[in-house]
DNA sequence: TAGATTGTTAATCGATTAACAATC
DNA sequence: TAGATTGTTAATCGATTAACAATC
């Protein structure tokens, strides 16, 4: 078995990759203005950053801007769907067919980001069955099945707390390695395993927390 | 009119304000389980932070335990309602009343922080009245009256992207200083109006990230 | 009092920004 | 070449952690 060489992967900061889709946004539209070549400067104040933070943002991936000139947006575009992953379809398929998990299935918005949701579980019976054309509410038990079937790769989590470890344990017996938690739990997994935490309150709390601060109300 | 003293808030990082929906969960839980005093290890390791971290999150708002025993649950409970405003009830509006927006209305999670939708609003005539007993989808040119006469503090913005502006604008005009944007766009409103950004994908797109990384998929 | 655990200080670690040399 | 703008270094700023004095 060939040993695997210490990874010499650059490390940055873990909120540069959260203001990529940023970038690819802003990307998105200067490609759809026609807009070929575009500076530091100018995606900055778009996206609401620091000239200096998008060009060491960038840095951490290459060299992928043209000095004096600024960037080209195709050739940056490209290049950020592959850091993102984006360069390929990502299959979702979502446990949990109850209201936050149907409100996901119907998200307009993955599909733009190369994410496509492509099975719903449940274990209520009444749940089973398709949904529309494209998509269809599986049993649980048939988790690991469809997975592969459909080549499925994220597993989100839109049960209940209390079901969620539960839930999270067979995802990973049906092979899942990143699992997208909705459930306001941690979650015990295997080292090997990703999961990204989703807390949908946090966002309305911080601005009541404001609130309270600033108007005391 | 008396004049503002300069204020004297003691300054913190900013996560910390977004670990405390994690605190308050788990004190819910203890005080369900009649628990009445937590050491800052039990609490810490229950949400996955290190006792040093929660113990200084709390310190900024003072000294909220008891050296030797640990934390009064139903105190520091207490406390962080108030800290996070959830002491009172909060009202909010949601703005374009399409999928996101209206399964936003039907989250159940938001009753226990606190949180009460109470209306919905939609240019779309198609959409306008009733859409159970609690909750009506009103004309957005109600906004104004309807904001004063439910009492409502936070626009929550669910409107394609092309429109959020023009109804950020609209919010404000209406009285709120407080938004809530799930458009992926950057809002231009007075200094005095608070906007929190929510990008449902970031979290998706970080596990994608990670994929191609570690899994080279 | 002895034991326990907080609250806080100081050290460390990590992220952002400013400035400018490199280079298109 | 001159002008422009990147990529990168070093300085600054901010957040986390470890350690321990304070105190229940």
């Amino acid at each position: 078995m060939p040993e695997r060489t210490p990874e010499e992967l650059v490390t940055f900061p873990k909120a540069t990759i959260s203001r990529f889709p940023l970038y690819f946004r802003a990307l998105t539209e200067y490609n759809h203005q026609n807009i070929g070549l575009v500076s530091s400067e100018e995606m900055a104040q778009k996206v609401g950053v620091t000239p200096s933070q998008l060009r060491k943002d960038l840095s951490y991936f290459g060299s992928l801007g043209i000095r004096g000139a600024g960037y080209d947006v195709a050739y940056l575009l490209a290049k950020i769907k592959e850091i993102l992953g984006m360069d390929r379809q990502r299959r979702l398929g979502i446990i949990g067919a109850g209201r936050m998990g149907m409100a996901l299935a119907g998200y307009s918005g993955f599909k733009q980001h190369g994410l496509e949701v492509l099975a719903l579980f449940d274990i209520d019976r009444a749940k089973w069955g398709p949904v529309n054309e494209q998509l269809t509410v599986f049993p649980l038990s048939e988790l690991a099945a469809q997975r592969e079937k459909l080549g499925l790769e994220i597993a989100v989590l839109t049960v209940p707390k209390a079901e969620a470890q539960k839930v999270a344990e067979l995802a990973v017996e049906a092979g899942f390695r990143a699992l997208w938690n909705f459930a306001p739990v941690r979650l015990e997994v295997p080292p090997e395993v990703i999961v990204q935490y989703e807390d949908i309150v946090v966002g309305v709390l911080t601005l009541s927390h404001h609130l309270a601060r600033k108007f005391g109300t």
